[in-house]
DNA sequence: ACATCTCCTGGGGAACACGA
DNA sequence: TCGTGTTCCCCAGGAGATGT
């Protein structure tokens, strides 16, 4: 995916509110940013990097200017969590994911149940497949981290594709690695065991979990290759 | 006192209702 | 058959209210 253009260079002041950032532009102009990643970003706030913003021409929003991404040492992170479903939903579209291919249709925001919405549902005929897609953005040491907080709406995901397994439709876990600074996946056991220990059932019980590493050269975002993960 | 529930934040997307 | 408006849920966790 190609993020919109153009981008302007800045850096971080501060995030705060959750979902606002104080951004400093190589103009000088400060403005505040949309922060569309309500999550920790543990590892992402280091106040004074180099972050990049695009900026809406809707007349109706708040904030126009929309935080897409963070330079955490030499590699970008994606921070909009809104990019990747547009990068997994443009990988399916052309078939980059070996594993889910085959499928003629591909439906996002796919609902589930009562209260539940899953990113993407690939049909071909009878069959269903149900994805649900997670930004990695905590890394230490090299490997990957995932959740970077307690997620009660994560394992609650996990419990419901395990469920889609059992009326017997096939049930992915996608985690996209939004940094290019990591060799390997593991889920964040220090941060959220039960998330952790979900994710492992969840595979026991029939949920596939796919890894794969994205590769960030602005604007434009895509699925790069299947990164190593231990569970 | 502690646990659980509901609402709230801003933007985005899908589904649906409605009027032209 | 359009376009527009509304509702719901997604992202995730904090704050306050409510329940045990």
């Amino acid at each position: 995916m190609i993020l919109p253009e153009p981008l302007f260079s800045g850096k971080l002041i501060q995030r705060y509110k959750r979902f606002l950032a104080d951004i400093e532009l190589e103009t000088g102009e400060i403005i505040t940013a949309h922060c569309a990643n309500p999550g920790s970003m543990i590892g992402l706030l280091q106040n004074g990097s180099q972050v990049l913003v695009s900026k809406s021409q809707d007349p109706k929003r708040k904030f126009p200017f929309s935080w897409e991404l963070i330079k955490i040492g030499e590699t970008w992170v994606v921070v909009n969590t809104a990019n990747t479903n547009r990068v997994i939903h443009e990988a399916l579209l052309k078939n980059q994911i070996p594993e889910l291919i085959g499928y003629s249709e591909i439906k996002p925001e796919a609902v589930w149940g009562d209260h539940t919405r899953f990113d993407f549902l690939l049909r071909k005929e009878s069959d269903q497949c149900f994805v649900e897609v997670k930004n990695v953005t905590l890394a230490e040491n090299i490997i990957a981290l995932f959740p970077d907080s307690i997620t009660q709406r994560g394992t609650k995901h996990l419990n419901e594709l395990m469920e889609v397994v059992r009326k017997g439709h096939r049930a992915v876990m996608c985690f996209l690695v939004s940094r290019e600074d990591c060799q390997l996946f593991k889920p964040a056991a220090h941060i959220d065991l039960v998330y952790s220990e979900t994710l492992r059932k969840a595979q026991e019980n029939g949920v596939e979990v796919l890894v794969y590493q994205a590769k960030i050269s602005p604007p434009q975002i895509t699925v790069d290759y299947p990164l190593k993960f231990e569970l």
